[in-house]
RNA sequence: GUGCCCGUAGCUCAAUGGAUAGAGCAUCAGCCUUCUAAGCUGAGGGUUACUGGUUCGAGUCCAGUCGGGCAUACCA
């Protein structure tokens, strides 16, 4: 609709001898008696030509020149808002436009040509994903089923480690449990993970080798198998909500030295100590960000010579970079807040475009069972397995829960909620709407041989009640919706639109009856349903829900 | 102390600087001989934490205050 109004609003000023290139605001009001658009533009042009804006309003409308059959009327109302009521015919063709598209209905050329890439979950193998590390996961997912649909080719990457020092003490905390199983006890250190999943790979090796590596001292063999069968159930827990990542990036690699070569990270050293931003003191190697204002300088090599995490970091944005990425998006949790303005920092200084780059950074997930909320930590081994909590409630309340509210926001995760079965739980709410419109397309089928095979969509004409029309309205908006979220990079939105739709459908399927409707309207309505079906499923593929047909 | 996020109905949360701040849950009152009542309609419920400022217009932007979360590592 934006393509439709502003064209003309534009020729309008055109033919008043106005160019502004302030951002126009084509909006649906609030209220149905300010039309079904409303436009601010008045307000834009007179804050710069010091005129009155309800004045200018009037004096833009006379220019404002539409296509036949279109505008119902057009209004100047309050302080000088401009109010567009649209015809039901124009409303309920743009309607049949979306039934063409199907399920390209939304998708845009925007990002033709354009690589992506969105980094996100990149949690190390060192235990097996909470519930926190899925909110992550899903935004992260989430954002880039909205970048496909504009066109952009898409990696979704994976960046871990597997080196650390958390990956030496996941080897020792391993180790500790396969002495144990041999017989040997000693106090487990409580600096070290607790969790339960640690003795089952304990007993893993322990079946595979008995009590053979009882006097290896090399951790090796123990962090190794730890972290294969870490990964593989990371991978099969993220494969359950439908996430899978293209690429599975290794920090290590980036310490790779060939022969005499520098590794990558040995090459940002060198080339921010070319900007003289390096300075040795204290034993470490440090990035000089008091140089930027900052009050302290980072570390970026350790006393001990191994690098801090923010050396390989800045080298992993480098390879970002040098692989040709046009837009970078990076999901990671609140925790990481501090992390990723040296990382903009050092690249600026190098001379990369980080405008190129956004982050996306999620507020924490509390759990909330019987209203207690739960504290979690890995290394504890008290973390609300993600595992479990798909097994509680599924797959599509996960992935919903997790984005029904802005990344923004805490997010308050209540388990009994969502285990429940019922319309508390939003999910059903939208999957009912689904499933009641495929109820209909079944029994017009079989009662009334309607199939719906492209002709007769401009039955859809036909309608012209309010509800019909709201519904259609709101489906005009997808497109919009889209591009909000991807520019807020906020899937919450989508959701709240989705809900919307839904409603809007039950109202409209409360007050018009379809099948029961002379021929040619319960056509139409038919064909209105195929819309919002076409809309909602559209929808649900970008939130990785599924539709389901029946209930 | 400093940085980031948050503070909106009893609860969980929406609201590109736009018109009378909206949903769901909960409470109360209605709608199934009729296409799925897992739905719909209506009612009550608000000083948008507080104080100033910016302007045609502020929940939204700015400054400050108060509360909560996260971070302030030679962990990642």
């Amino acid at each position: 609709m934006q393509d439709f109004f502003l064209p003309v609003i534009k020729n309008a000023l055109i033919s008043l001898g106005i160019t502004s290139d302030k951002p126009v605001l084509i909006e649906r009001p609030s209220d149905k008696k300010f039309g079904d658009y409303s436009t601010n533009i008045a307000f834009l042009i007179a804050r710069e030509s010091r005129r009155n804006p309800k004045e200018f309003a009037e004096e833009l409308i006379a220019h404002l020149s539409f296509p036949q059959d279109t505008i119902k009327s057009i209004t100047v109302a309050g302080p000088g808002f401009i109010n567009f009521f649209l015809t039901s015919t124009f409303i309920m063709q743009s309607v049949e436009q979306i039934l063409l598209e199907g399920n390209g209905y939304g998708r845009s050329c925007r990002g033709k040509g354009k690589k992506a890439i969105v980094e996100y979950v990149s949690a190390n193998p060192t235990g097996p994903l909470t519930i926190g590390r899925g909110r992550g996961g899903v935004l992260g997912d989430c954002i880039a089923n909205l970048l496909e649909t504009q066109s952009y080719t898409v990696t979704r990457e994976y960046y871990f480690n597997d080196a650390g020092r958390q990956m030496q003490i996941l080897g020792e905390s391993v180790r500790f449990r396969y002495r144990e199983l041999c017989g040997v006890t000693e106090a487990f250190p409580d600096t070290h993970y607790q969790g339960s999943y640690i003795r089952e790979i304990a007993e893993t090796i322990f079946q595979e080798h008995g009590p053979a590596l009882l006097d290896v001292s090399d951790l090796q063999l123990f962090k190794n198998r730890a972290e294969s069968i870490i990964f593989k159930s990371v991978k099969n827990t993220l494969d359950r909500i439908g996430i899978r990542h293209d690429s599975f990036f290794n920090e290590h690699t980036l310490y790779h030295r060939e022969g005499s070569e520098r590794s990558a990270n040995d090459q940002v050293i060198d080339l921010l100590r070319a900007k003289e931003f390096i300075g040795e003191y204290e034993g470490a190697t440090w990035f000089l960000t008091s140089r930027i204002g900052q009050e302290k300088d980072k570390v970026l090599i350790k006393s001990s010579g191994e690098p801090s995490y923010r050396l390989p970091d800045i080298a992993y944005h480098i390879t970002k970079f040098k692989r040709g990425y046009d837009l970078m998006v990076n999901v990671f949790g609140a925790d990481h807040i501090d992390e990723y303005p040296d990382v903009l920092e050092a690249l600026k200084i190098l001379g990369y475009d980080v405008s190129r780059i956004q982050v996306a950074i999620n507020q924490f997930v509390t759990t909330t069972v019987d209203g207690q909320s739960v504290k979690m930590s890995t290394r504890k081994g008290n973390a609300d397995l993600l595992d479990d909590l798909i097994d509680d409630v599924g797959p599509d309340a996960t992935r919903l829960f997790f984005i029904m509210r802005s990344k923004d926001s805490h997010l308050n995760f209540d388990i009994d909620l969502a285990k429940k079965q019922s319309k508390d739980n939003p999910v059903f709410y939208l999957h009912y709407a689904h499933a009641r419109i495929c109820s209909l397309l079944r029994l017009a089928a079989s009662e009334t041989g309607f199939y719906p095979d492209g002709s007769g969509h401009h039955l859809l004409q036909l309608l012209d009640s309010e509800p019909e029309l709201r519904l259609g309205l709101l489906l005009l908006e997808y497109p919009q919706m889209i591009s909000a979220s991807i520019r807020l990079l906020e899937p919450q939105k989508m959701v709240d639109y989705l809900h919307s739709v839904a409603e809007l459908y039950h109202k409209f399927y409360q007050e018009c009856p379809i099948l029961k409707a002379e021929r040619d309207i319960s056509r139409a309505r038919l064909f209105l349903s195929l819309a919002t079906k076409q809309v909602l499923c559209n929808g649900f593929r970008i939130l990785g829900i599924t539709a389901p047909e029946s209930m």
